[in-house]
DNA sequence: GCCATAACGGTACTCCAGTTCCATTAATCG
DNA sequence: CGATTAATGGAACTGGAGTACCGTTATGGC
């Protein structure tokens, strides 16, 4: 995550772009196997196999590096399924979220990535971003099922998509209870009757 | 957090006490201001006015003292207020969490302590403890819904209540939208309409 | 293909988080 | 109140995270 002319601008072809990938993949290992709290960026040099002070120039600080895996991930998007109904497209969301989430592996990136995110602003912003992407993938069914009468018009399709996740996050790092199907499944579930009640309708004054 | 036979267990009067609770405070005060990235033992032994060889020797790591603060916090609980109607419950609680997320004091330090979280088991324990207490505080205002009859038999009250906070969370973690009092309300309507329509009935095989 | 220089990478250095050691203080038991 | 020793706290030490310096590599423009 470079800065205005921060090593990396200039030239940003072949030998650059090569350490970045290394060092970005070398820190998601990292990440994955340490967690956040146990980073050090010498450490990510060596595995990347590339010099530390290449890494300390470019990324500085290991939020600093955090919020460039962040923008690198955002770009790679994951396609999402259509089952035709809202109830169906809720629920395979929750389940690939839930999924997701229970992966030894990536449970520990996302957190590592969650907390780096807590304590530095433009960390912050690349994660906003990061999900922003993500949920608005999946917002079109939320759209499809309004057309279809299923759901209010005016219903806040990104706000919907979110509260399915939300209470699977709350489970991976507030909470801590099971994070099976039926979590995922309650979740789809909620976020689906709130949604038909008019829960998510845009700017109303009162509840329906 | 003392393991088995760590210091202050045998003497844990007088001093000792006095200096759980000055390390304590001081630790809030620092994972306030810097976070938890940023914290130093040495700091947090300054502050509180205490030598940093017993921070070190009774605490030893950043994540370990975290935890003690959450066992420090857990133990003070705050009291609910009551309007009667589940809506109103809800919503009273919704905002209770909005406001603690808002101050920014508050907000800085509940990151810090989550963030300390995913990085340990032990902090992560103590974290899921604090909030179980705080969520139990909160479910007889749906056990009492439930006796009305204004949701289903059956309803797992305490999911009911994280439902509420889990978008709050969201927000203030993850997705970065405002975290104002209309996004309190819509997380306090949407619970309310799924608790309403079944979501959290325990162990159906279907949807209702 | 050649030049200017952006970007990398090794080495040596600094500084402070975390440890070790031991003298001092005071909590608990009788 | 006095003895025992748990627990604290100062001071000196250590290792490694992060920095500075500078020679080497190879990108991008001509």
């Amino acid at each position: 995550m470079a800065g205005e002319n921060e090593p990396g601008t200039v030239r940003p072809g072949g030998r650059t772009a090569r350490v970045r990938e290394a060092v970005l993949r070398a820190a998601e290992d990292a990440l994955t196997e340490l967690g956040f709290t146990h980073l050090d960026l010498a450490d990510v040099a060596r595995r990347a196999g590339v010099g530390k002070t290449t890494v300390y120039r470019r990324w500085g600080t290991v939020t600093g590096l955090v919020a460039d895996v962040l923008l690198d991930m955002a770009e790679q998007s994951a396609p999402r399924t259509e089952t035709g109904s809202l109830s169906g497209d809720l629920k395979a969301n929750a389940r690939l979220v839930q999924r997701t989430l229970t992966d030894p592996r990536q449970a520990a990136l996302f957190k590592a990535l969650i907390a780096a995110a807590t304590g530095d602003t433009k960390t912050a912003a690349a994660l906003h971003r990061f999900y922003d992407i993500r949920v608005a993938e999946w917002a079109p069914c939320v759209r499809q099922a309004v057309e279809r009468g299923e759901v209010p018009a005016g219903t806040d399709a990104e706000e919907v998509v979110r509260a399915v996740s939300a209470p699977l996050y709350y489970r991976l790092l507030i909470g801590g209870g099971p994070l099976d199907e039926a979590a995922a499944d309650r979740a789809a579930e909620a976020a689906e009757a709130a949604a038909r009640a008019g829960a998510y309708v845009r700017g109303r004054e009162k509840p329906a």
